[in-house]
DNA sequence: ATCAAACTAGACGCGTGGGTCTAGTTTGTC
DNA sequence: GACAAACTAGACCCACGCGTCTAGTTTGAT
C-alpha cells in the first residue's frame, strides 16, 4: 500500500509475527473476502484456507476490518504494478503504432479479465458503502495512474507526430473505455470466462475506432 | 420482472398482501440492500423503513433471499425502462445528426449516474457471488436488450446514410463504453455527484470520437 | 353488523460468528 | 540447552439477526 513495493515490511509496531504467514494470510483473506463478501466471510474460514489458527489471525490484524483492508491494498497493489507494466511496453519507438497499441490492448485486457482483477473490483464495488476509504487505497493507487501514465504515452507519442491527441487524457480515458467497456458486458461481471481470441477482437476493435478518432495518418475507409 | 409491465400482478400464489405495502417492501429493501450489503441487511430494518411489521415481510416474501431478487428484478426493470425510453429518441429523421447523439449521450448518461442505478449496480457486483442468477434477471433484462436497441438504431442510420457503422452490435458496444467508461471513473463508482456540466462534456467528447470512426460525412479537423 | 384476511407489536428460539482466553507446542536466537 | 516470541487447537462469551409465533387490531367485502 504505501508505495510501490509489494508487500513485505508493511509490519505494524504492535505484532510482531512471522512475514511468511501473514502473507498466507491476506492471500486467504482476499481469497474468501472475494467469494462470499465481507460480512458473509468468516474469520475462521480465512484462518483455515490460510493453513493458520484464528489467534494468529488476530496476532497480524488488529480486527476484521483492518484485514479487509489490507488484503484490498495488497491486492490492488499487484495489480497495479501489472498495469504499468503493460502500459510502459507503450513506448514512442519506431515500428508499426497499430500493431503495438494492439499488444498493449489486449495485454490491458488480459489484466483486466484476470479473475482477481474481477474479484477485486466485485468485493470493492460490493462494499464500498460500509467501507469508503476503499475506494481511495484502490483508486488513488491503481486506476488513476494507470490511465494518467497512459496519457503520458500518448502525449509523447502526438508530439512525435504518431498521434494527434488534443488531450491526451480524454484519449487515454476512451481508449481504456473502448477495452473495458465491451470486456465488461462480455464477460458477464467476470463470471463468464473470456476467450483470447474474443479479447483479440475487442482489442482490435477498440484499435480501430480509437484510430480513426486520434490517429496522425488519415486512415481512409 | 416477467415482461415489460413496471410491477403489480406478480403476486405470487401464497401471497396475499396489499399491493401498495408490497411495493412500500420493495423499496424499501432495495434502498437497504444497496446500502448495507445483503448480509448486512437487517429484515427489521427493512420492515421499519418501509413503515410495516417485519411479520408483513414474510407474509409477501417467502425469506430474505427471495426479497433482494424480487427487488433487485423491480429495480433492473424500472432501470431498463428509463433507458429504452432514452434510446427511442434516437430516431431516423432528419435534423443534426450530432446534436441528437449529444443528446441521447447526455440522458443515457444521466440515467447511467442517477442514484439508484448506481446502487443497483453495486450490489448487484457484490452478491454476484453468492446469487448467481441476479445477472441473468439483470443483464438479461436490462443491459444487453438497451444495447440491442441502440445497435438497431445505429443500423437504420447506417441504412439511411447517415452512418457507416458495418457492424452495428460493436458501435452500439463501443459508444455505450465511450459514455459508461469516463462516468464510472469521474463519479467514482457512484460516491462521486458529477455535476451537468462533465456529464455533457464527456457525452459531446463520445460524440466526437465516435463519429470520427462511424459518422458518414469526413468530418475533416 | 359480521366475518375473514391482512396487519401490528413484541417476544422468543436458535444458529452463527467476532473476538478473547488458556494451555500447551514449535521455532529462532544466543 | 535455555529463553522468549510466535503459533496451535479448542473452548468460551456475547451480540446479532433470521424466521416463527401469539394475541390483539384494522381493513374490506357482503
Amino acid at each position: 500500500m504505501g508505495g510501490t513495493r509489494t508487500s513485505g515490511d508493511r509490519r505494524s509496531p504492535g505484532a510482531r509475527g512471522r512475514i511468511d504467514k501473514r502473507q498466507a494470510i491476506l492471500d486467504a483473506a482476499f481469497t474468501v473476502f472475494a467469494r462470499e463478501g465481507y460480512a458473509q466471510a468468516g474469520v475462521d474460514v480465512i484462518a483455515a484456507e490460510a493453513g493458520v489458527a484464528k489467534a494468529t489471525v488476530y496476532n497480524h490484524f488488529r480486527d476484521k476490518e483492518n484485514l479487509l483492508r489490507e488484503a484490498v491494498a495488497a491486492s490492488a497493489d499487484q495489480a497495479m504494478a501489472e498495469n504499468m507494466a503493460v502500459v510502459g511496453r507503450l513506448s514512442t519507438e519506431d515500428g508499426d503504432l497499430r500493431a503495438r497499441m494492439e499488444d498493449v490492448g489486449l495485454r490491458l485486457l488480459r489484466c483486466y479479465c484476470d479473475e482477481r482483477s474481477w474479484a477485486l473490483r466485485r468485493l470493492l464495488s460490493g462494499e464500498i458503502n460500509q467501507f469508503p476509504d476503499l475506494l481511495d487505497i484502490v483508486h488513488g493507487h491503481a486506476v488513476d495512474r494507470v490511465t494518467e501514465a497512459l496519457a503520458d504515452r500518448m502525449a509523447r507519442l502526438t508530439v512525435a507526430g504518431a498521434l494527434r491527441a488534443r488531450d491526451p487524457l480524454v484519449a487515454a480515458e476512451q481508449f481504456v473505455a473502448l477495452l473495458t467497456g465491451p470486456a465488461e458486458t462480455r464477460s458477464r461481471l467476470g463470471t463468464r470466462e473470456v476467450p483470447d481470441a474474443e479479447l483479440r477482437a475487442v482489442a482490435r476493435a477498440a484499435v480501430d475506432t480509437f484510430l480513426q478518432a486520434f490517429g496522425a495518418e488519415t486512415t481512409d475507409r
